[in-house]
Order: C-alpha cells, then sequence, then structure tokens
DNA sequence: GTAGGGTTAG
C-alpha cells in the first residue's frame, strides 16, 4: 500500500511538470503507462490535468477530463469545480460559471471560500460589481474565512468597475480591524489608482508602502512607470526606471517591454536598442508581446522587410500574432510608405478573423496623408463606424497640408461638438492655415469654439 | 484551484 501511495506522489509530481510545460498529451501517456503498471491515479493527478486543460486548452477540454476521471471511478472534488469555474471565468463564459457552481451543488460538493472568490472575479470581470458585492457579502456573514485573495479580488474589482473610492475606503477599514496587506494589496491599489490617473495618491500609497516592512518590487515599479508614460511624463518615468536599476531590481519581460515602447514612441532608438539586447540576451522567454515590442522596433528604424522576416518567424514558431501584431506591421508598412502593402496588409488582418481596428485605420489614414492622398483618407474616414481623436488629428493637419483648411475647419467643428479638443499643434496649424488664407471671421469662429469646449471639459 | 505590472496610431 505504503509503495503505491509513494508512486502516485510520483506520477503526481511527474503529471505537474509536464503540464507546467504545456506537454499535456505526454501528461496523459504517463497516466495510461501508471495505470498498466499498476500506479492509481488520484483526485490530485485528475485536478492536474483539469488545471492545465483550462489554462492551455479549453473549459470543454477540461470538461471531457473530468467524464474519464468519473470513468476511472475517482469523484471530482471542490478543487476540480474551482479549476473549471476559473477557466469559465477566464473566458468570460458567465452562464458556463453558475452552470457549474450548480452542478457542484447537485453532486453534493461544498463551495470553499476559493469558489466564492472566483465567482466574486466572475461578476467582476463582466461588470456585475452588485453581485459580486453580493457575494462578498456571503463570505463575510457565512463559516466561511475571507483569505487575503478575497480582499484582493474586492479592491481589484472595484477599481476596475470605477469605484476607485469604495477601493480605497475597503482598504483603510481592513488596515483598521488589523488587516495587514500584503504586496500584492497595495499593487492592486496603486494600479487601480493610476488607471484612474489619480497619481498623487498613488504615490501616497507608495509612501505608505516604504513606511511598512514590504519593499515594492518589479511589479509596482512596472505599474508606476507605465502609468507616467501613459500620461506622457516619459521623464519621470524614465527617473523611477533609473531607480529600479540603481536599487538593482532585475528587469523581467513587462518592465523591458514597457520602457522600450516608451523610448521608441520618443525616438530614443539608442536606449532602445540597449534595452531590447539587454532583454534578448537576459534570457527571459520571448512572448507575443516582445515580440510585438521587437517588431515595432524595427518598423520604427524602417527595416520592413526585416519586420517581414519576423513575422514569419512569429507565425512559424507556433505563437498566434494578435492586433497589436498586425497594427504594428501596417503602422510600419505606412511610415515606408507603402500604403499597397498597409492595405493588404489590413486585408490579410481581416481574412485572419480580426474585427476591424480602429488604431489600425487611423494609422492608413494618416499614412494616406501623408503620400497626399488626402481624398483616399476622406474616403476611409467615411467609411469608419467609429472615429475618435487621433483620427480627426490626422484628418485636419493633412487636409491643411493640402491647403484644404476650409474642409478641414468642418471637420474641426465635427470633433468639437462631439466633445473631442484636439493636440495643440493641429489647432495651431489650421488657424494658421485660415488665417493666411484670408479666412480670419473662420479663424476667429473656430478660436471661440475652442475656448468653449475648453471650459465645458 | 484565486488577486497585481508590459506591446499599436495623431
Amino acid at each position: 500500500m505504503m509503495v503505491c501511495r509513494l508512486s502516485t506522489l510520483l506520477l503526481n509530481v511527474c503529471i505537474s511538470s509536464f503540464c507546467k510545460v504545456r506537454l499535456l498529451g505526454r501528461a496523459e501517456a504517463v497516466i495510461i503507462d501508471g495505470i498498466r503498471l499498476g500506479v492509481i491515479p488520484d483526485v490530485v493527478t485528475y485536478n492536474t490535468l483539469v488545471h492545465a486543460y483550462c489554462q492551455f486548452v479549453s473549459v470543454d477540454a477540461a470538461y471531457s477530463v473530468v467524464h474519464r476521471m468519473k470513468e476511472a471511478g475517482i469523484s471530482p472534488d471542490v478543487v476540480t469545480y474551482n479549476s473549471l469555474i476559473s477557466g469559465a471565468t477566464r473566458n468570460h463564459l458567465l452562464s458556463r460559471v453558475l452552470d457549474l457552481f450548480e452542478e457542484m451543488l447537485q453532486e453534493g460538493i461544498h463551495p470553499d471560500v476559493w469558489s466564492y472568490n472566483i465567482l466574486m472575479h466572475c461578476f467582476f470581470k463582466l461588470g456585475k460589481p452588485d453581485e459580486a458585492n453580493r457575494v462578498f457579502q456571503d463570505i463575510l456573514l457565512s463559516d466561511l474565512t475571507p483569505h487575503a485573495a478575497t480582499f484582493n479580488i474586492m479592491i481589484n474589482g472595484l477599481c476596475k468597475n470605477g469605484y476607485t473610492d469604495n477601493a480605497l475606503m475597503l482598504f483603510r477599514n481592513l488596515q483598521r480591524h488589523g488587516f495587514v496587506p500584503p504586496l500584492v494589496t497595495y499593487n492592486i491599489l496603486i494600479s487601480g489608482l493610476c488607471k484612474a490617473r489619480r497619481v498623487g495618491q498613488a504615490r501616497r500609497i507608495l509612501k505608505d508602502l516604504g513606511e511598512s516592512s514590504l519593499k515594492p518590487n518589479a511589479v509596482t515599479y512596472t505599474t508606476v512607470m507605465s502609468c507616467c508614460f501613459r500620461s506622457k511624463q516619459y521623464d519621470q518615468g524614465l527617473e523611477i526606471m533609473s531607480e529600479m536599476k540603481s536599487k538593482g531590481y532585475t528587469f523581467d519581460g513587462f518592465a523591458y517591454c514597457t520602457v522600450i515602447a516608451a523610448l521608441l514612441k520618443t525616438g530614443r532608438m539608442e536606449g532602445a536598442n540597449a534595452f531590447m539586447e539587454q532583454m534578448m540576451n537576459s534570457g527571459i522567454e520571448m512572448d507575443l508581446v516582445s515580440y510585438n515590442t521587437l517588431l515595432n522596433k524595427l518598423c520604427k528604424e524602417g527595416k520592413v522587410e526585416a519586420a517581414y522576416k519576423l513575422l514569419d518567424e512569429i507565425e512559424n514558431g507556433g505563437l498566434l500574432c494578435d492586433k497589436y501584431t498586425h497594427t504594428i506591421m501596417i503602422d510600419g508598412l505606412c511610415k515606408a510608405g507603402n500604403i499597397a502593402g498597409a492595405q493588404q496588409h489590413l486585408h490579410y488582418m481581416n481574412m485572419m478573423g480580426f474585427q476591424e481596428n480602429l488604431v489600425a485605420f487611423n494609422c492608413l489614414i494618416d499614412g494616406l496623408g501623408k503620400a497626399g492622398e488626402i481624398d483616399r483618407a476622406m474616403e476611409l474616414y467615411n467609411s469608419m463606424e467609429t472615429r475618435d481623436s487621433f483620427t480627426y488629428d490626422s484628418l485636419v493637419l493633412n487636409l491643411c497640408k493640402a491647403g484644404r483648411v476650409l474642409c478641414a475647419s468642418k471637420l474641426m467643428m465635427k470633433c468639437l461638438r462631439e466633445g473631442m479638443i484636439l493636440l495643440y499643434s493641429t489647432r495651431r496649424a489650421l488657424l494658421d492655415g485660415l488665417r493666411s488664407s484670408g479666412f480670419t471671421n473662420e479663424a476667429r469662429k473656430l478660436q471661440s469654439k475652442i475656448r468653449l469646449a475648453r471650459l465645458l471639459r
């Protein structure tokens, strides 16, 4: 008996190792071989497999493992169902989550605090904060002991659903009741505040963190850096990067990609090259985001051929390109003056099943305008279902360059009515263009509309 | 078996 249990333990270690590196077929083969040798898989064996199928394949595939598990005479437990529910949550399958919950109850399996945590997370993910809150209250009123993750999911969900103040309040209340937040809680709150553009408060929490016994980690730093870059405070962001470096923090893929993207955006090519080299020499496994960043670097350097080559490598290497990959390519082709190539790529992207993408359209609008094809740019604009300030900025600026200042003025009026205010440089170019073409009245009218729009903001 | 950070356009 002892020998057999020990073997099952070994079997489970083996299954877990294969699952971690996504070799699910190998893991299944080991189970079959094990059975042949008299090693009996247990619930842990199957739960490991269920979790891996949820993570790497699909909930359906995981569910079929549950069938096989039952056939082998092993009953699923709460861990099995938590994995399935978590997988369904990750894939936004709300009705599936509720069905699985129901099925678990019918099987006589009692949900534990993790089941409820996942359910809360699911409701938040689907934009149902009230229902998530109800689950939270249920946990507090039940016999279950909330875990730190219960609070973290709650704080994170509140932030993501626009209830940043409630999240802060919960955090403070918990502290008052003796909850000592782990670093993750701080990171969640800092991230929520950053996303709500409340950088001052985020910094204050960072200060609190410094006064606690905890130390910020790479996640904390990347969150704050990324927030600075998003609000175009590049120097502040790079300062944080230097601090991170000087304090000896190891950069991971997230930190590298954040910094490289900012350097590329501000034309600091030398820095971008240096960081890219570091990242690629550091042994970090290149995932799709790091490949996209590398692709963007090649495009920004005008190396379109090399970009195409990399695209091939990515696709042949087993990674599935996403809308970022394609949009980066489309912009790169536009910037290189290859509008036909860009349009071809947009077509390819649609063929690959990607929905029409505003950023890609904006790249093409800008590319057409810069190539002097302003009429074609306008045609594309007219065919678009949604437009944003990037669309209008490109069009207005390129119409001005083509001397079509009245048309540009009409467009700017339109976006002012829609509550958008274009870049200062665009406004300047248009007002100057109107005046130098003798349309001083139009310029005056436009200027007062801009003032009004800024007041209303 | 849960929770936090990264990539695209003017």
